[in-house]
DNA sequence: TCACTTTCTGACTGATAGTCATTTTTAATG
DNA sequence: CATTAAAAATGACTATCAGTCAGAAAGTGA
């Protein structure tokens, strides 16, 4: 039995030695010019292997997004291992600054996150278990922020006239936006627009989910806001 | 001189004979299957001829993305055409009704959109002219926001304590976040986010727009809303 | 008709993703 | 330790396709 685990470990192990290789390389590049070869070259193997271990380049790929998704999850997780010290608006905030931290400090993560969603038909994927994993993140992603809202709704910072599932993908899908305009910036694009603005993306970020949490907060809340800036 | 312009207009009737075939290449399978001689037999012109109108495969799939560009745009000027019947923050939500109709009408243009912007640097996009105008279109659809916001704070719509350029940017980026879930939606992504609400991306749409709106009505614009809804 | 320019062609080249018959390594058995 | 079977790794090979370029064809003007 612990043989079978112990060449199962060997086997994750090699797995994950390709993916550092194939980091490294698809990272200094990008991945259409990144070859599979250079990458057998930097894990010091041959092609052959690498097809061992993954189905093609897009698997490959894949599992490299797979990790920054597990990665952000670890970091949402983290923001909700402290949640009886906040307010679920709170935690929506500490949610959203979380994941433009993680745009900043892991561009090439974000990258890949962007080139999974533009595949643009799922049959693509076939029954990829890396793209499965990061649609089951995505989803527990989604469902961190369903917690922080109908959490915001119990303390009374969050109206709880709107439907927690619907707003939690409002946000989502809007805060992945701005996420995206600051990763493309970084990245070139968009320059004329922000280079007119003195302020940089994370204060625009700021002013975004304050946007939000005024739109959001129960009135009570907004009440108590405007009492404390006085 | 006619002479010279007779010319020029049937090199740019080729061109756009080119982009025809393209786009429908293109469109039917994706970018990467879609191959050169594919498209040329289309466009009933050999391979080689295809290089004299475009840089590259990259170049060619960058002067459909300018056509949807062009189209999105002339959608947001048609909005603005009738600015003077309507208030600023009534123009804010037609132009962002107008983004997730065009989203829906031409998802492959909006596929296109994404494969631009994801060029992860624009030194790759050398000196396109196609570029070029995609990104004076996007320049053009945010200063139409920033117009919407101005015309919105002086009739009282708009709370005017935020710096139009800003929530301009703000409300682009969401948006665009909004109109990409849409996108992939179509596609098969996010089918276990959305399939289990019952509401569809329009409805989620529309509580986008009122949840932006109530984070940026002035005080009494709100105070208006509330009466008429009683 | 000739000479010159512009446009077009398609066979060719180079690069690279993916394959597979063969070799090497590992592990188990007597 | 020697033998053998299974598992892992190899790298030469193939197929595909973006991009090129020398030469053909079409257009133009005298």
């Amino acid at each position: 039995m612990s043989k079978k685990d112990r060449k199962a470990r060997e086997k994750e192990r090699r797995r994950n030695q390709i993916i550092d290789a194939a980091e490294r390389v698809i990272f200094s590049k990008s991945l259409e010019q990144a070859t599979m070869d250079e990458i057998a070259e930097e894990a010091e193997l041959s092609k052959g292997t690498l097809y061992l271990y993954f189905e093609n380049k897009t698997d490959l790929y894949i599992a490299i997004t797979q990790r920054g998704s597990d990665l952000l999850n670890s970091k949402f997780a983290k923001v909700f291992s402290g949640a009886h010290d906040h307010t679920g608006l709170e935690l929506i905030r500490m949610m959203g600054e979380t994941y433009l931290n993680f745009v900043e400090e892991h561009p090439n993560y974000f990258t890949a996150f962007m080139y999974y969603e533009s595949i643009s038909n799922v049959e693509v994927l076939g029954d990829s278990k890396y793209a499965k994993q990061c649609d089951q993140n995505r989803h527990e992603a989604l469902n961190f922020m369903i917690r922080a809202l109908q959490i915001g709704m119990q303390d009374g910072s969050v109206d709880d006239r709107y439907e927690p599932k619907e707003l939690a993908t409002i946000i989502f899908a809007s805060t992945r936006g701005l996420t995206a305009m600051t990763h493309a910036s970084g990245r070139g694009h968009y320059f004329e627009l922000l280079d007119e603005m003195e302020v940089g993306m994370s204060t625009l970020f700021e002013n975004f989910l304050n946007l939000l949490v005024e739109g959001m907060a129960s009135k009570k809340e907004l009440k108590d806001m405007e009492n404390s800036s006085k």
